[in-house]
Parts: structure tokens; sequence; C-alpha cells
DNA sequence: TAGATTGTTAATCGATTAACAATC
DNA sequence: TAGATTGTTAATCGATTAACAATC
């Protein structure tokens, strides 16, 4: 073998992970553009309304490909679905909600997940008082079905919102299913093998990294 | 004026908002350490629980001061007390929730803030339905109470769990009220003037992310 | 065409890590 | 004291920014 094939996956080289966090961010501005009728929008122009640096930008973009014509800027519907292509959000992601608490209530409740494409598809918990009940339009199911919900509905995202002392063992469960994404509500950073991505929603940490800058008198930056 | 003073505020050089970040996380495993009688840790132990390499942790410590002993590691309630001084968390931070909608519900009945020195004191709505109702242990004011409450709680944090299109003008009276942390829950990064902190909560961007890996078939690191 | 802005390379900046003398 | 681990400096790594040739 003197040579070897190209892979399926994974023809770009590595992209930094905190250029990825940023595309996201892209596709929210893009589409207000959009939304409010603007056509074309430069690097400088989508520098000013996410406090970056146009070269940030066409950086950041020119690791997936060349969008923009040079003297007029970006087509901005044009680059909207390319970055929609490019992070996945062209096709509709199904969902579990592991954990009906008040927390899993208010997720469950949510109306922002399903304009951007995330599905909620089923709701889970062990809590006998809590299966069956209807919640957000879905029948809460034991977490028994995960499984069973997964494999039937295609679900490729979890989010979990148990109590901290059960997060860890649910996760360990989300994964055993073959789930490869996961969004956390717990205050805790769950251990997860290679290849499980892990976002964590905290906000008593956002407000604690703030206290640092009242407790002393100085600002960010 | 051959010699200048020293400031009241700011002896420290910059601390990088990355070692800020990353305060609250020792803050964490430290309680926990603590609560499991552990008395003595070492960087390399608190660098497994937190995936972080000890140098960066002792690193990230020597901007505020030698709290470890060589040959021994860190007596863990001490750090743990150091570092709260650091960050502010010895005393309890007063936070008024503006937007008492689905989310605010939420946020009022979430029991997570209060053990940490968040004490939810107010709740603040414009909806003349929702103005006196009992949310939370708190009676729903309209905004135009922000101002006043502000002053007669001593309330330095904000939280912000408004729809969209209110969001930027609910921040500005915040703002004006002298509010500078302000944890936003509206999927926007509102404009805010220099000195004042917002961190935002945005579950969909969290998910958007992910769905990088998952449509191509590549982990994140 | 002239003017403008991209895409990309090189320079800069800053954060992480390695290494080790200091010292408990 | 010998062994261990800190605190800190220097080396490395990676991300951001500046600059400019390419080109629309």
């Amino acid at each position: 073998m003197s040579e070897s094939y190209p892979q399926v996956f994974q023809e770009r080289p590595e992209v930094p992970d905190v250029v990825v966090s940023r595309l996201p961010q892209y596709v929210r501005t893009l589409s207000q553009l959009l939304s409010e009728g603007v056509q074309i929008a430069n690097s400088q122009q989508l520098g000013e309304k996410l406090q970056i640096t146009p070269a940030q930008i066409r950086k950041d973009l020119s690791y997936f490909g060349r969008f923009g014509k040079q003297g007029r800027g970006y087509r901005v519907d044009h680059l909207l679905e390319e970055l929609k292509q490019i992070l996945g959000l062209n096709v509709t992601w199904n969902v579990a909600v592991v954990g009906v608490g008040r927390l899993g209530r208010a997720i469950l409740n949510y109306p922002g997940f399903t304009p951007d494409g995330f599905q909620l598809v089923a709701a889970l918990d062990d809590n006998p008082s809590v299966v069956g009940q209807q919640v957000g339009g879905l029948t809460v199911l034991p977490v028994s079905h995960l499984a069973d919900v997964v494999a039937r509905y295609q679900v490729s995202i979890a989010i979990v919102a148990v109590p901290i002392a059960y997060t860890q063992q649910v996760v360990d469960r989300v994964v055993e299913c073959g789930i490869q994404a996961i969004l956390n509500y717990a205050p805790i950073m769950p251990q997860v093998p290679e290849g499980v991505n892990v976002r964590s929603i905290d906000p008593v940490l956002s407000l604690q990294s703030m206290t640092y800058y009242l407790a002393n008198g100085v600002s960010p930056e």
C-alpha cells in the first residue's frame, strides 16, 4: 500500500475548538441581518455586531473555504447557508431530556429549541410519581426506556437535568446508549470517555466569576 | 509629587480573564474535597479532578499569592477560604431578577443560588397580570421600581430573563441603575458600556457547537 | 479601470506547559 | 536529612491581529 485513500470524515485540518464555538454566533448575526433584509455584509460590519476583529472573522471562515467576494463582502444568505451546513444545522436534531424536575420542566416548556432545529422528542425520569405525566406535550417515560427511545427516534443529543447526586450515573447511561453530545444542567463536570462532548449550563459559575470584578473594583479585559 | 500612593483597588497586576473564570471551579472542587474530609491536596490531585495540568493550577494561584507548602501541597480549608476571599464569595450578593415569564419563574424557584451566597431579593416584570404575584417567595414588582429596589436592597447583580425584543432596553435600564454585573438569559449579546460585565446563558449556542462535531464525525480537542 | 475587501501569510501577543531552584 | 511539591522562570504552543497581494 504505497498510497492511502482519502478518509470519509475529517477532510479538514484540525479546526480549533474556539473557532467552532464562534460559528454559532456568526449564524445568529447573519440570521438577524437576513431578517432585516440585509443582502451583503463585510467582515468589518460583522465584526462590529459581534465585537470581534474583522481579521478574526476572515481567519475563522478561511478554515472552511472561501465564501466572500473581494471588494464586496459576503452574501448574507449564502454565508448563512454555508455555516449552517458546516455546523450541521440544516437538519433537525432529536433530543432526549433526562430529568423532569423543576429544571427539566422549564427546559421541556422552553420554546427556544425547536425554531433552531432541536426537537425535544422524549422526556425521561425515574421518579414514579412523574412517569406518565404530560410535560411539554410529551409523556414522561422511565429512564429504563432510554436505549429504546434513542434507537426509535434517532436521538443524538441528551439534555441532562437531574440532581447532582445522580448526574454522573445518568451521564454514564446516556453514553452507554451511544449519545455523543450532552448538555448538562447540574453544577458538576461529568467524566465522559474520549469522543463524547459535554457542555454545562452553570449560572452559578458565571455569577462567581463576575463577583471577582465586583469585589476587586476592576472590569474584565 | 515624586511618589505615587498605592491605589485602593487593583493592587494586583492584570489577572487574565481566563484565570478568573477557572477560580470558581477550584472553589467547587475544594468544597467537595472539604466535605469529603480531605485536609490536604496537591496540584496533581486537583488537576486530575479538574482535567487541568498541575502546572496551570500553580500558575493560576501564583497570580494571587503563595498558598501552599513545598513538599506537602495545599491545606484544602485554607486554599478554599483564600479563593472565596479573592472571588468575593465570603459575602452574600443581592440579586434582582428582571422578567418573570416561564424562564424567570424557573430561576426564582431554582434553589441553587442561595447556598452559594446569591440571594434573590426582588422579582420585577412589566406585565400587569404578573405584577403582584408571589413567585419564589417574592412579590413581583413593576420594572419602574428597579432603581428603588437596587438602592434599598443593595443589589449589585441583575439576572435578565425577558424576551429577546426587550432585552437590550431592559439591560440599558439595569445599567442606568448602577448594576455592573448582568446574567442574561436571552439569546442575544446585549451591548453595555465599558466596565459592565455580562455573561449569557445560552443553551442553543452550546448545542450548535456540539452539532459541528456530530455532523463532521470528529471530537473536540 | 479604480476602489474595496477578501483570503492568507507573517508578526505579535498571550496563555499553557516544562523544568527546576527554593524550601517545607 | 531526604523526599516531595511548591512557586516561578523560561520555553513552547497556539490564537489573534496586522499587513498586503490577490481579485472581484
